[in-house]
DNA sequence: GTTTGCACTAACAAAAATGTTGGTACTTCC
DNA sequence: GGAAGTACCAACATTTTTGTTAGTGCAAAC
C-alpha cells in the first residue's frame, strides 16, 4: 500500500480532495455541521446552489462517506442528511479555512479593489 | 458593510474560497508552503497540471494576495513564487485538510471500492 | 548546430461543470 | 379548485474549466 499524496496526479486522494473542496462540497460541509438538515433546508442554506448541483454533490459526498443520507418513506418526502464521523472531522477543517478567509477578507487587495463582480474580460 | 459570510452566494469571500479551493489553488498553495518555488519546478512537484493552468491559477492567488511573485530580469527567465503572510495562514488551513483526507484514504468507501486510479501500485 | 530549458502567452478545441425546464405523486394551505 | 411544498431525476443548453499546440528569445549543454 503505497503512501497516499495528492501531489500524485494518480492518488485516489486527489479525487477526494477535488469532491471536498469542489465549488457546493464546500459549502455542503460547513451547513451539515451544524446539525441535520433536509434537503430544501440545505437549498435555502446555500446561496445560488440549484437543485441540481445540491443532489448531485450530496450524493458524491455521501459515496465518500461523508455525509449520511436519510429517507423516511412518508407521503409528503422527507430525507435528512447529516455528517458522518469523518465527515465532522473534515467538515471542521474546510470549516476552519473558510473562517479565515472571511476573517481576512480585508487583506484581499482583489476584494479591496472594489469589484463586486468578475473583472474578468470587458 | 455586512459581515463576510461565504454561505451569502454576492459575498466577495465566495470568490476567494473558489480561488483557493480550486482543483490547482490548493495544490499550489500546498506546494508553496514547503518554501519558493519556480514555475518549473512547482510544475513538475504538482501532477498533472498544465503550464496553462499553473499560470492561471497562480495569477489568480496572486490578485488575492496569497502569493508573491518575484521576477529577476535575467537572460534565461528567472521567476520566483512563494507564500505571503496571509498565504502561509491559508495554506497552513489547506494543507491540515489535504492531511486529514490522505490520512484517512482508507475510511473513505468510493475509494476502497477500487474504481477509480491505479489499483495494485502499492 | 541542434536540442533543451526557462517562463510564459495566444488561439483554438475538448471536456466538465453548471443551469434550465419540465415532470413525478401526493398533501396541506387558501 | 388552485397554488405551494417535498425531494428529487432526465433531457437539453449553456458556461466554465481545462487541455493542446505552437511560438517567443536567448543561453547553456551536447
Amino acid at each position: 500500500m503505497h503512501l497516499p499524496d495528492v501531489m500524485n496526479e494518480n492518488c485516489p486522494s486527489r479525487r477526494v480532495l477535488n469532491h471536498v473542496t469542489s465549488r457546493w462540497g464546500v459549502l455542503i460541509l460547513i451547513a451539515l455541521q451544524g446539525g441535520t438538515l433536509r434537503f430544501s433546508a440545505l437549498r435555502r442554506r446555500i446561496g445560488g446552489v440549484s437543485e441540481r448541483m445540491l443532489a448531485q454533490s450530496l450524493r458524491l459526498l455521501e459515496e465518500d462517506g461523508m455525509v449520511r443520507r436519510t429517507a423516511h418513506p412518508v407521503v409528503p418526502p422527507h430525507v435528512e442528511y447529516d455528517l458522518t464521523l469523518l465527515g465532522e472531522e473534515v467538515a471542521a477543517r474546510v470549516k476552519a479555512l473558510a473562517d479565515c478567509l472571511e476573517g481576512n477578507l480585508a487583506r484581499i487587495p482583489s476584494v479591496q479593489a472594489g469589484d463586486a463582480g468578475d473583472p474578468g474580460r470587458t
